[in-house]
DNA sequence: GTGGTCTAGACCACC
DNA sequence: GTGGTCTAGACCACG
């Protein structure tokens, strides 16, 4: 579990945790049912507070991303989201206008943009699927 | 000058403001001696406290990005060199990559959020030639 | 507002905060629409820190008992309880529940725990009406 | 033995039973010498972890209330002179302000308050004499 | 000045 | 060992 945080970003540490972890769930590094790192390690890893971690994953669990059993730990739920399709079009949305205003900062380009949005889909599809591969005995 | 405010990520209002002009410096869409909107009317388009602005500027100033001229108002500064293609090109992979694990987690196939991104591109360029035949000079 | 700590009883801080500030709004020290002490100085006159006070305060407006204003302070809400007749007499037996439990271990007969049941009601109903008389303009 | 917890107000389970524990001892329902319910039969019997009941019993026995004779079990020691009347009236008082105050808050009135608290003292004292059907010797 | 949030350290309950 | 809660200090947004 390879987690990257910058500290002078000003992004809380535990939605930096929260992002790459979902991340490792959508790029296949996490397979469902497989549980996650401890609290405690990681936040030693991290050196961060356990707090930190444990808040982190309260918030994955109240996105319903993965699932805490005190006592035992936290493990990576089935990927079926809980809203309805105009509402999930909706979130979605919240992230694409992210990724547009930043393109018009960057000055880039529709089509150009458009092709990074394709390329960066393909790129996370092909690893989830190689990472299926090679743990098939852990999917349900 | 077009800035999009996030509200419920967690990343302090002020370091927004700071982040996108410091980038729209950095790719070009700001020139050197530009005078930045002023802090009353960008605090009401951005609908915060006009404290939050002034918080931002003196931040900028102090990072030697803008300079504040008493009574004048505030200009960007020399020495920003805008980003190479390939940089820009990374830093704009970073939010479609968000973009992209939060397609997957919302379970929104490929075609759709290729749709949604193309959408959304054309909804924040139709604001921008509207916003242009206004105020031709100010804006992005 | 007098509150007063017990630190070695082991019930949270926070929480004999929330009870106490109950008990000043049913004996009548508190009256409708009057605001409360404000976090920062209530947290240095009883020597604990800001965020125990705001946890107190965050606990009674999701109790309903009070309102709070961003940047204006909080202030007692009208007393009427959001829950249905069942489910109020449920809450109130726990309460109740908990004097009968200390009565047996107190050794305290039945009839001698009516009798200070009742006259513990009258005194506060009392308190109560005193309090309004003072204040009259304070009430709704 | 009758211990009632509540695990909803904050106060550590292992300092409820201890606190109880005490009060009976000090109330004269419990006789010095006697011997206090074993640690997993009490832990079953209470929904909670066997260490949580050790704890307390650590606990007593520290603070010399109790005595732990390895493999005898835990006897309650000397020194425990009973609490007068005036002052165990006064420690039922606290529970009971506690239980008037949430009846304001309620807005349960009288009459329905000295109900409620003549029916719980009921069920209890039933609950009493059924336990001591089984166990006379064992229960309070 | 007001209330709200993020990070941290210590302790609790459970396995 | 596991996760969860309470208290604290520093910082943020707003008036």
């Amino acid at each position: 579990m390879l987690i990257q945080l910058n500290f002078k970003s000003g992004v809380p540490v535990y939605l930096q945790v929260v992002d790459q972890i979902k991340l490792a769930a959508a790029s296949g590094a996490l397979h469902v049912g497989e549980p996650l790192p401890s609290i405690r390690p990681l936040a030693e890893q991290l050196r961060v507070n356990r707090n930190t971690i444990a808040k982190a994953y309260a918030e994955l669990e109240s996105q319903g991303v993965i699932e805490t059993l005190a006592g035992k730990g936290c493990f990576l739920k089935e990927n079926c989201s809980p809203y309805r399709k105009e509402i999930r079009r909706g979130l979605l949305a919240e992230a694409v206008d992210a990724a547009v205003v930043q393109a018009h900062h960057l000055q880039v380009a529709k089509r150009e943009f458009l092709q990074l949005a394709e390329d960066r889909f393909d790129v996370f599809e092909q690893k989830r699927i190689e990472s299926e591969k090679k743990k098939p005995s852990c999917d349900l």
